[in-house]
DNA sequence: TCCTTATTGAGACATGGTATCAATAAACAT
DNA sequence: ATGTTTATTGATACCATGTCTCAATAAGGA
């Protein structure tokens, strides 16, 4: 993911700590999603794992982006593109933006968002537990280059 | 929706005057969906709407579901229960919140949102045109009879 | 009322994702 | 190291959601 980097060797004790077995698949599956620049479906990393591991089950990458997810190691992208689509979690990292021309995602600080989740639970009376803000346009690369 | 009420009458003029012919199929659907309190698929407007005219066909519901969402008068929900739920849209309105255990939709007033966006677009240089922010949890009705 | 053509309904089809179950390979005790 | 247990895997059948096709229908103007 853009501006960050994500070290494979977190996730793989994520996984291990969490009391899952450690697997080649796994293992295959944290390398591709921990690099992506842009979502990846689980379709998609079905295709990329088997260039590196061959006989890779369909049902089995299904099976690990699941469980990625479960673990927040990725999160799911609501848009344009569809909404099964997953790039790595920043951990309190909140806004996702993507950009319209070359697909690219990019974390932005979330901080604000933070704010106006307080001020929106103070004035309705609900209590907000969880939150989506995906924002779409043209990043500055793709605006230059327009 | 809640809060709000749309008139179904608005809706059809809107249709209308987009080119498309006026036909019963396209009334059923929009008095559904200009009533619901809660997000509804495709799917399930099926459902409703053969209590009304019991032959409609289903992909005529995904066609004119489509539709209603191109002309923006239903916005897709993006979140918890999948991504294939649509609820009215209301205009000059965007966040929307939904409960967890009611399962009811409700737009919060947007207007922090939009300078949170234009603080974002300066920060980061992107050019952003389009905007998701969805919140999750329980509404002050649910924490109430919790 | 007739004519033109958008819209419809039925069902075949495509896609994305899940369930089943025997085979495999981690983890651990020996 | 080796054997045993059991989570994980891969192949395939299956299901759900959504799309395509095409003849039949109905909206709207002449």
């Amino acid at each position: 993911m853009r501006g960050k980097t994500i070290d494979p060797e977190d996730w793989l004790t994520a996984v291990d700590e969490s009391g899952f077995r450690a697997t080649t698949v796994q293992e295959t599956l944290i390398d591709i999603f921990a690099r992506v620049e842009y979502p990846l479906s689980a379709e998609q990393a079905w295709d990329v794992a088997r260039l590196a591991r061959p006989k890779t089950g369909r049902a089995t990458v299904y099976r690990t982006v699941e469980k990625l997810e479960n673990l927040g190691l990725i999160r799911r992208v609501h848009g344009y593109q569809g909404c099964s689509y997953f790039v790595p979690t920043l951990p309190e990292l909140m806004m996702l933006f993507i950009c319209l021309d070359c697909g690219r995602a990019e974390y932005l600080d979330s901080q604000p968002l933070d704010e106006l989740i307080k001020q929106s639970e103070d004035s309705s009376g609900h209590h907000i537990t969880d939150s989506r803000l995906q924002l779409f346009g043209a990043c500055a690369d793709c605006q230059q280059n327009a």
